[in-house]
DNA sequence: AGCACA
């Protein structure tokens, strides 16, 4: 037999096209790049990038045969092979004569991603830490999840082309960080490309769809019947339902945590009704009121295990209440109902609460707050004095940029190292040590 | 390191 029948398969064996292969590829290789290393030898007239499972394959095509035969054999001779950013690439003709680019709406940019999660455990991941995620990015508009064939999905609604493509290029391939997971959920992986669509029609809030534009949305059905009513949670237990009024347990109280300190903290993103504050099993508890589930599911995610001051002291943990609606009587230092001006005001005793009886309070709290003068302005009460007009107004629309002016604390509490990173939200650019989302570094993530 | 998709 001739020795011709033992060739190898590959590389001597295609015939010249003008357009040629290309393998091992650095990640994400750009078409700039490809052209860039095609323009020697000609005119590069259409690329292809992120082809094959491990998307490092790519197509590039020339205007003419001559020049990809010019490609060609320049690098079977060079004693350099071909390079993209340092790592050689291989070359050969495609088996294809021309590229067809069937430019999907996957590959055109826009403000909606498609998110696929990757992994055993991907439906545990809840449609919260998908919003923590993205939120790094920008403001999320709405978030909608699916299972399809390709597994478990999401799309996310950004603002705009640009906010999308940001969130797209630092997390596409990349893991969801193991501390936002259940130890037990294994690795979940995102795989990113844009979506046709530019508005998601989200008509419920639910475990499986949010519009964070309009908290006023209905809460689904499904969500609020007895079957349903509990969310399962990433670790697979049922949690509380969500409720429009929080508790807030404050954990290493060493400075005082007043009556208006959680109001501007809590107010970052929204409304806030009513808070009546109270002691229990030997610290400060607080319930917080909003007017909507939806404001206080952001409100608590975002400020779940934060810290009001830095150092770890008066550190947040936030779950709902049973309550819905916070009967005030009296408006003093612990409790104050901010949608009526002219509640009496008492200095003497603390809140009753609606339904549920009062939790113990014991009378002899060191928390001096400042004096309130009733609220006269119809709205809200201005802060206390020891905050005086460094307060900002605090904008109720945007939660991502609320936390970043500084508290000032109280006179005579001022705890160290107080400061603006404190409980600052992803989207903003100095992120402190604290913040849940801060190392989205590509280089420690899987 | 070995050929693309709705």
């Amino acid at each position: 037999m001739a020795s011709v029948s033992s060739q190898p398969q590959f590389r001597y064996t295609q015939p010249p096209s003008k357009v040629l292969h290309l393998r091992n590829l650095p990640w994400e290789c750009a078409e700039e790049e490809l052209i860039e290393l095609g323009k020697p030898f000609g005119k590069v007239v259409n690329t292809k990038c992120n082809v094959g499972a491990n998307r490092n394959q790519a197509f590039i095509e020339f205007a003419d045969l001559n020049q990809a035969i010019a490609m060609i054999t320049f690098y079977a001779s060079s004693s350099e092979p071909a390079q993209v950013r340092g790592k050689t690439v291989y070359l050969q003709y495609s088996n294809r004569q021309e590229i067809v680019n069937n430019k999907t709406a996957a590959d055109v940019a826009g403000n909606v991603l498609l998110v696929t999660i990757e992994g055993a455990d991907a439906r545990l991941v809840s449609i919260d830490v998908l919003h923590l995620v993205f939120s790094a990015f920008g403001f999320v508009h709405k978030i909608t999840t699916f299972e399809k064939t390709a597994g478990f999905q999401a799309l996310v609604q950004f603002s705009d082309a640009e906010t999308a493509t940001s969130a797209k290029s630092a997390l596409d391939g990349r893991s969801i960080p193991r501390y936002l997971l259940p130890e037990h959920v294994g690795p979940c992986t995102l795989r990113i490309t844009y979506s046709g669509h530019t508005d998601l029609s989200v008509k419920f809030q639910s475990h499986r769809s949010r519009d964070y534009t309009n908290p006023y949305l209905p809460v689904a059905p499904s969500a609020i019947d007895g079957s349903s009513q509990f969310t399962v949670g990433l670790d697979g237990k049922k949690l509380e339902p969500e409720s429009n009024v929080l508790l807030a347990s404050i954990e290493n109280m060493q400075y005082a945590v007043t009556l208006d300190v959680l109001h501007m903290v809590f107010s970052a993103f929204g409304t806030v009704q009513k808070i009546a504050m109270f002691d229990k099993n030997g610290g400060v508890q607080a319930l917080i009121q909003y007017p909507d589930v939806q404001t206080a599911v952001v409100a608590k995610e975002a400020l779940e295990g934060h810290c009001i001051y830095d150092g770890g002291f008066c550190k947040l943990h936030i779950s709902y209440s049973r309550h819905t609606d916070l009967s005030i009587k009296v408006n003093n230092d612990r409790s104050r109902d901010y949608t009526i001006p002219n509640v009496p005001m008492v200095n003497a005793q603390p809140s009753i609460l609606g339904q549920q009886p009062v939790p113990a309070v014991t009378p002899t709290q060191q928390y001096a707050g400042p004096q309130f003068a009733p609220a006269e302005q119809g709205v809200m009460p201005q802060p206390s004095a020891g905050w005086g007009s460094t307060v900002p107004a605090v904008p109720q629309s945007m939660p991502g940029q609320m936390l970043s002016h500084p508290y000032m604390p109280p006179p005579g509490t001022v705890p160290p190292q107080i400061g603006p990173g404190m409980m600052q939200l992803p989207s903003q650019g100095s992120l402190p040590p604290q913040t849940m989302v801060a190392p989205y570094r590509p280089d420690q993530m899987q």
